[in-house]
DNA sequence: GTCTATATTTCGATAGAC
DNA sequence: GTCTATCGAAATATAGAC
C-alpha cells in the first residue's frame, strides 16, 4: 500500500496504450496519427511524447505485452527433446487457446498489422533482450529433428486456432465463446489423432 | 495476333503491379512510397499516376485479382442447400489449395497488409460490384442452418492451410513444396472425419 | 507515355512556457 | 505532466513541357 505509484491502474501511460490499441484495431498502425490518439484521449500530441519516445515505441510497448504470453510457452521447448515436444504439443496448445481468448485484442493487433510489427525487430532493443517470437517459431519448423508431418501439422493446428477464435464474438452468429472455443479444441484434437 | 494490344503481357502498367506487390510484401503497403515503385522501376514517379489514379488504386487492382480468384469458389454456396455445402467443403478446400500455392504472393499480400486492404473496401468503385470476399465469409459463417460445429471447423480449415502453406519455400526447410501441400491436404481432411 | 518541376498536406518530433 | 507553437521531412498528387 505505497502512497504513490501503487499501481500503474489507469496511469496516463496505460490510457495511452488501451486508446492506441483500439485505434490500431480499428484503422491499423499506419493509418492512424499520434493526433487522433491524443484527440481520442483528450490530451495533446505533446503530451504523448513525455511518456513514448516515439510512435514507434507504443506498438513496440504493446507487441512486447504480446511476447511475454508467447515466452514462457515456447521456453518449454528448451528443456524438451524433440519426442517430447511433440508429445506435449496437443497440451500446449490447449494453454494457448486460453491465452488467446483471455487477450483477444493484442492478437488481433498482431494479427491486422503484421507488416508494421516486423519491422519493430529490425530498429530497436527489439533485438537485444528479445528474441523476436515469430522467428523462434520459424526456427522450430525448420527443425529436422521432428518429422516433417509434425511440424506442418502444428503450424496448421497455429492457423486453425487463430482463424477460429479472432473473429469470435459476432462471425458465428450469437453464441457463447464456450461454446466456440470447445468446438476448436476438439477440432484441434483431430490434427493429431496419435496423441 | 491483333498488331496493338495483343495482350498486356510486359506492359508498363502490368510491370508497376508486378514492382508494387513486390514492394508491399517487403516493406508493407504504407511503408512503401511511390518513388521507390518508381525507382525500382526506372521511371519517376508522376509516369505511375499515368497509369493509375493513387497509390490505393494499385493496391486494389491486386487485391480485386484476389478476389477474382476466390469468387467462382463462393458462388458455387448460391446453388447449394445447407447440407451439401457441408458435404463438398473438403472437395471445394482441395481446390483452394491449389489456388493458394498458384498465387501465393497475392495471398500474402493481403494477410500482411489486413488493414489498409479492409479500408479499400470503405472508399470506391469496391463497394458497387464488388461485395468483399471476405465480407461473404463471413456472412456465411454466421448461418444458423448450418451446424455451430461445422462451422467452426471449416473456419479453422482456411486457417491451417493459410498458416501452413503462406510460409512454404523456407519455413520448413529444404522440402519441396509437393510434400508440405500432401501433408497439409491430409491434416485437412483429419478436420472432416465424416466427409 | 514519360519527364521536370511544384503544389499541398500531413505527420512525427522538438522547444520552451506553465 | 501538459500545454502552445513550430520545425522539418516526406509523401501523395498535379501542371505542363516534350
Amino acid at each position: 500500500m505505497q502512497t504513490t505509484e501503487r499501481r500503474e491502474r489507469g496511469s496516463t501511460r496505460e490510457r495511452i496504450l488501451d486508446v492506441a490499441l483500439e485505434l490500431f484495431l480499428e484503422q491499423g498502425y499506419e493509418k492512424t496519427s499520434l493526433r487522433e490518439i491524443a484527440d481520442r484521449l483528450g490530451v495533446t500530441k505533446a503530451a504523448l511524447y513525455y511518456h513514448f519516445a516515439s510512435k514507434e515505441d507504443i506498438l513496440l510497448e504493446l507487441h512486447l505485452r504480446l511476447h511475454a504470453l508467447g515466452r514462457d510457452i515456447l521456453d518449454r521447448f528448451d528443456v524438451l527433446d524433440d519426442e517430447e515436444i511433440v508429445r506435449s504439443w496437443p497440451g500446449l496448445l490447449d494453454e494457448f487457446i486460453d491465452r488467446v481468448i483471455a487477450n483477444r485484442e493484442l492478437f488481433l493487433l498482431h494479427q491486422r498489422n503484421q507488416s508494421a510489427i516486423e519491422q519493430l525487430a529490425q530498429n530497436e532493443r527489439h533485438q537485444a533482450e528479445n528474441e523476436d517470437i515469430q522467428q523462434r517459431f520459424r526456427r522450430f519448423l525448420a527443425n529436422d529433428g521432428l518429422p516433417l508431418e509434425a511440424r506442418v501439422r502444428m503450424a496448421c493446428s497455429l492457423g486453425a486456432i487463430f482463424s477460429a477464435l479472432m473473429g469470435v464474438g459476432g462471425v458465428f452468429g450469437d453464441v457463447p465463446d464456450e461454446e466456440i472455443v470447445r468446438y476448436v479444441r476438439a477440432a484441434v484434437r483431430d490434427l493429431f489423432p496419435a496423441g
